[in-house]
DNA sequence: AACTATTTATAAGA
DNA sequence: TTCTTATAAATAGTT
């Protein structure tokens, strides 16, 4: 454009390219906030210009979420919706699961079993005589080992006094 | 910048204005497509000019959606996340409890109590008593309806038979 | 970052 | 909106 006229394709010289990036960021901002002061729009404007390197205009009357929300309304498209779509899937995913897992332990609490068949009774019989089984051996070993434990210590507690008589 | 240097404030006049704003974002989307040609950058433009008029910039090797993405991921800022993140929190709540609930199911089923301790295991083998007394109440009222049930029907069916051969 | 020759953008008018 | 054109602004090449 200037010294001589360039050709619009991708510069291959990588210092040049910088080097024209930032002097036609700074313009293309410039005419951005121009815009908006001699117009009394509301601009932004972002720029990726490698994978980890981003930078955004916004004219000072608005925010780029803003923006983008009026774009979503204006167009009619979604553009973060799609998210809000997937998460409100993931809450009715995790309220099913929640469900099901209050009405199963209801079941076990002998609650809310209007609907049970037969069959279904019979296999919750099964599990809670299973389930009572192993709480009643798992108590019988804890209450086994405080036994045991208070064992130790009377026999510990003998030895000591002895040893103390002794002395 | 022309026939006569202008200064860079509102242009008051309506007409004026949106002479000035068409050829101006002419001239800004010309500049984002150069920007984006020249230097391989991805550019996007946003401009609201009125609360129902929009219009949008965006160079062919991206979409807006992918802009706004790339923004919240470089600059690791929230922009629709903040409006998500109540529905994230609400995930996190049922997911919890859902946890929980997982937790005392297995302790219901006599699993994974290793961590609990006698007074624990004590309420666990009434609560799952209880349950399975009310189990069994339950399983015995529904095969007494059976029961009555087929009673029943084998009554009515001695009275058709009765009734046939009276025919 | 600064310079500057030249190209590009654009205000005013039609 | 589009064209014209005089002039302001942007910028490529260079330092």
């Amino acid at each position: 454009m200037v010294r001589r006229k360039i050709e619009i394709k991708k510069i291959e010289n990588s210092v040049k390219r910088r080097g024209t990036y930032s002097k036609r960021r700074q313009g293309l901002f410039k005419k951005a906030k121009e815009i908006n002061v001699l117009c009394d729009a509301k601009v932004s404007v972002v720029i990726v210009h490698s994978p980890t390197k981003m930078i955004e205009f916004c004219s000072p009357n608005t925010t780029l979420a803003t923006q983008v929300q009026s774009y979503q309304d204006i167009s009619r498209t979604k553009l973060w919706d799609a998210k809000h779509e997937d998460l409100s899937k993931e809450i009715d995913r995790v309220d099913n699961e929640n469900r099901n897992l209050q009405i199963r332990l209801r079941h076990l609490n002998g609650e809310d079993f209007k609907s049970l068949q037969l069959p279904e009774l019979i296999d919750l019989e099964d599990t809670l005589e299973t389930g009572l089984r192993r709480v009643k051996n798992q108590k019988m070993e804890v209450f086994n080992k405080i036994v045991q434990h208070d064992q130790d210590l009377e026999d510990e507690n003998k030895l000591l006094r002895y040893m103390l008589v002794r002395n």
